[in-house]
DNA sequence: CGTGCCGGGAG
DNA sequence: CTCCCGGCACG
């Protein structure tokens, strides 16, 4: 069978070029994987290329957010535009509700103070209005008391503002206002407070963290073929079993305590890895410095160094186990590191020095809301156990961007594998989390499977590449930009 | 014009 | 499903 497509292959090869065709035949009929390594490559344009590439899809994404964001007319907006109305009527509501208890208790009180009282007349006045509204009949028997009643409330209130501060604007008194501003200090600072003494990973509601991950699984990539070929998959468990897999065989959390000791050379570790990621498409806000850094792929390292050389290096050595030839790049590692940036002097600079999971913290509240916009969430729960304490704020970046070059990966590392093995895992991937913009996709541009390998090398393309499908590598690059773009609308 | 990839067809 | 290609849009 693969005799029929070789042959078809080779034949479509000379049919389209010519001049390649002679070495596509030359090469292939002994066993074309066996000495599967990426011959020659643009080498290091290649990277520059990578980036140009990412700039572009970074761009493309955040207008598509936002586009999609007018469009579905998404949640947070509508409460932004709406939520004083309402929430000022429940507070009122509630005010009214205490008064009533009040003067219902405190009637022997307010005698002794009526006197006191008089300032505050008119203060009383706009609280009766309100209550007559939403307790008429009350009123219409209490007639007479009326008067008393008010004025029996309003010292309840005034005593009662110190308890339980009241929000009720209506009320000109300079006193409420500044009770008011306290109450949004105190807020803030409880959240700040909340968001700076957090240590790590205290594991809010665990749903967002679910969701998150789950969008992984769904998102294809448990390649259904677990063959006995070592072929590798994401997925936690066969990966401990799997003794050929290029990545220690550890659960995340495990991994990390055994991989910090063994790399102290960068100085940025995973937990700030996803802050990274997390700031990532903020300069959409706010557009300041940024700084590019360089994330390694591998699976369960999410190393990220400042350089392409040096990241490469890392990939080249620690990865790839070319220990000897680490000067040497034939553009490998390209495929397993990808670029990342961020802006340097936003908040998430202070929050980031702080505490690796600071965002985790802030999310959850917003994630329910999320649910509806976030493209990926679609996709399933998979890596849930695994990572936990690791990137809970970006877990599906991690992720996403690991199946990125898995299908790149898989034949490299783990044997010549069949042709047929190769070619797994990009089914899956195929179906994205719906990709939320309407027509065609931006143009992926960038380096490509056929430019990297050339018409030559045709059976080194990606799966999609060959088919004259989207190219996967691009594919989950997008994939992970939506969610970044995702997690930070919660913000 | 080269290229990426969508839509769809054949097996 | 996999494998492939026509043809269009993009740069």
């Amino acid at each position: 069978m693969q005799a029929r497509r070789l042959a078809k292959r080779s034949s479509m090869g000379s049919r389209r070029l010519s001049a390649a065709a002679p070495q596509v035949d030359a090469v292939r009929p002994p066993k074309p994987e066996s000495a599967w390594r990426p011959p020659r490559r643009e080498g290091s344009a290649v990277a520059l290329e990578e980036e140009d590439e990412d700039e572009d899809v970074v761009v493309e994404v955040e207008e598509e957010e936002e586009e999609e964001e007018g469009g579905l007319g998404s949640a947070p907006p509508a409460l932004a535009g709406h939520g004083k109305g309402p929430l000022r009527g429940s507070l009122k509501a509630a005010n009214i509700k205490r008064e009533m208890t009040f003067h219902a208790c405190q009637q022997e009180d307010v005698k002794s103070d009526i006197s006191r009282k008089l300032p505050d007349q008119q203060f009383l006045l706009f609280t009766t209005k309100e209550e007559d509204l939403k307790t008429a009949e009350t009123k219409k028997l209490n007639r007479a008391h009326e008067y008393e009643k008010e004025n029996t409330r309003s010292v309840c209130l005034l005593e009662q503002k110190r308890k339980v501060v009241s929000s009720n604007i209506d009320v000109p008194p300079a006193r409420k206002s500044s009770e008011e501003l306290d109450m949004d200090k105190v807020t803030a600072a409880m959240v700040l407070t909340s968001l700076s003494t957090s240590p790590l990973v205290r594991s809010p509601p665990v749903r967002p963290n679910e969701s998150l991950n789950g969008s992984w699984k769904e998102g294809g990539f448990v390649p259904s073929s677990t063959s006995s070929s070592g072929y590798w998959s994401w997925n936690a468990p066969s990966d401990q079993s799997n003794p050929s897999t290029p990545s220690p065989p550890l659960s995340a959390d495990s991994f990390k305590a055994f991989r910090t000791p063994s790399q102290p050379d960068d100085g940025i570790d995973e937990g700030e890895t996803s802050n990274l990621l997390f700031d990532e498409p903020i300069p959409r806000k706010r557009k300041n410095s940024m700084k590019v850094m360089f994330k390694c792929l591998w699976k369960n390292c999410g190393k990220v160094l400042s350089t392409a050389a040096g990241i490469q290096k890392h990939i080249r050595t620690i990865h790839l186990g070319r220990v000897g030839e680490s000067d040497y790049s034939d553009g490998e590692e390209d495929f397993y590191y990808t670029e990342i940036r961020l802006n340097t002097d936003s908040v998430a600079d202070g929050l980031s020095s702080l505490s690796p999971v600071s965002p985790s913290l802030a999310s959850p509240p917003s994630f329910p809301t999320q649910d509806a916009i976030r493209p990926e969430t679609s996709c399933a729960k998979t890596e849930t156990k695994a990572m936990t304490p690791l990137s809970r704020s970006a877990p599906t970046n991690l992720y996403l961007v690991h199946t990125d070059h898995a299908y790149q990966v898989s034949p490299t590392h783990n044997r010549p594998a069949g042709s047929g093995e190769q070619k797994q895992s990009h089914t899956v991937l195929s179906s994205p989390p719906r990709v939320a913009f309407g027509l065609r996709k931006p143009r992926g541009e960038g380096k490509k499977c056929r430019k990297v390998y050339g018409m030559e090398n045709r059976d080194m393309w990606c799966t999609a590449c060959r088919w004259k499908k989207a190219c996967q590598r691009r594919k989950v690059k997008l994939i992970l930009q939506e969610g970044q773009a995702a997690l930070l609308e919660d913000f």
